[in-house]
DNA sequence: CTTGACCTTGGACATGACTCCAAAGTGTAG
DNA sequence: CTACACTTTGGAGTCATGTCCAAGGTCAAG
C-alpha cells in the first residue's frame, strides 16, 4: 500500500539496521539490487522492506545468512511442487524440536532453582548453576 | 571414579572437540591449566573432561564463551549468596523463555504446514515456507 | 552559493570462535 | 633403532557477520 520509495537511510531506520549492513546484504545476495535514483541513490519499496524484516526474523530463529539466502532463492521457483523445500522444512523442523526440547528442560530446572535460592538466600549458588547446565543433558 | 590421566588427544575424542580447540578454551581462560608430564605434555582428568562437556552444553544452550567464562567464574565464589548469580539466572530465564516462544510458534506452524504440504504436493511451496518465517512475529 | 545531512564506492578493520601450520620434542611398537 | 603417532609452541588463517572510513557526489534549506 505504501508506494512511496525509500532511501537506504530511511529504510535502516524503518527496519533497525544500518545502512551498511542492508548494503553487506546485497552484496552478499540476500537482497536483490535495488533501482537507483538518476544519480545513483538506491531506492527501496515496501517489498525490500519486508525482506530485511524477513532475514532478521530468520535470523532470530537460528538461521544463518547462508541458510537464508538458500531458502529465499528458493522462493519464485513457483509452479512445482519443490522437494527439497519439504526435506529443508523437515529438517528445520526436526532440529528446531531438538533446540525446543534442550532449551524447555533447561528453563524448567532454571525456574526450579531460582524460587528456591530464592527462599534459602543462603549457600554455593554459582556452583548450582554450574551444575544446572551440566546437568541439562 | 574414573581416574586415569588423559592426554588432549584423548580428552579430545571422548568431548567429541579438537585438541586446537581444548588448547584455544585454555588460552581464552574457559579451561584451567592443566597439570603436565614431566615433558610437558598436559594431563587431564575427569574434572576437566566435565568442563568440556559444560562448555559445549552451555554453546548448544546458546551461551557466547563470554557468558560462559562469566558463569564459570562465579563458581567457587563459596559461601555468600552471591545476588549477581541469581540476577542472572533471571536474566538467561527470561531470554530463554522468549526464545522457547518464538521457537514454538515457529515449530508448529513449521509442522502444521509441512503435513499440509506433503498432502497436496503441488504449488509453490517455497513462497509459503518464507510467508511462514515472516509471519512467526 | 554555502552548509549540513544525506548518499556513493572500495576497502580496511572488528569480533567470535575456531582451525591450521611448521618445527621440534616424546613415547612406543616392532 | 626406526617408524610413526602423538605432543608442544607461537602465530597465522578462516569464516560469518557485520562495521567503519575516506574521498567524493547530491540535494534542500536558508
Amino acid at each position: 500500500m505504501n508506494e512511496k520509495p525509500l532511501l537506504i537511510g530511511r529504510l535502516a531506520k524503518l527496519s533497525g539496521v544500518k545502512p551498511d549492513t542492508i548494503r553487506f546484504y546485497e552484496r552478499s545476495g540476500l537482497l536483490p539490487k535495488p533501482s537507483r535514483t538518476a544519480s545513483g541513490y538506491r531506492l527501496y519499496d515496501d517489498a525490500a522492506f519486508k525482506q530485511v524484516r524477513f532475514i532478521r526474523k530468520a535470523q532470530s530463529l537460528g538461521f544463518s545468512l547462508d541458510e537464508i539466502r538458500r531458502i529465499m532463492s528458493l522462493r519464485g521457483q513457483g509452479k512445482e511442487t519443490c522437494h527439497c523445500v519439504i526435506s529443508m522444512a523437515k529438517t528445520t523442523l526436526a532440529e528446531t524440536e531438538t533446540k525446543l526440547k534442550e532449551l524447555r528442560k533447561f528453563k524448567d530446572t532454571l525456574a526450579t532453582n531460582l524460587t528456591r535460592w530464592k527462599r534459602k538466600r543462603r549457600g554455593p549458588i554459582a556452583a548450582e548453576f554450574c551444575a544446572l547446565i551440566e546437568a541439562s543433558s
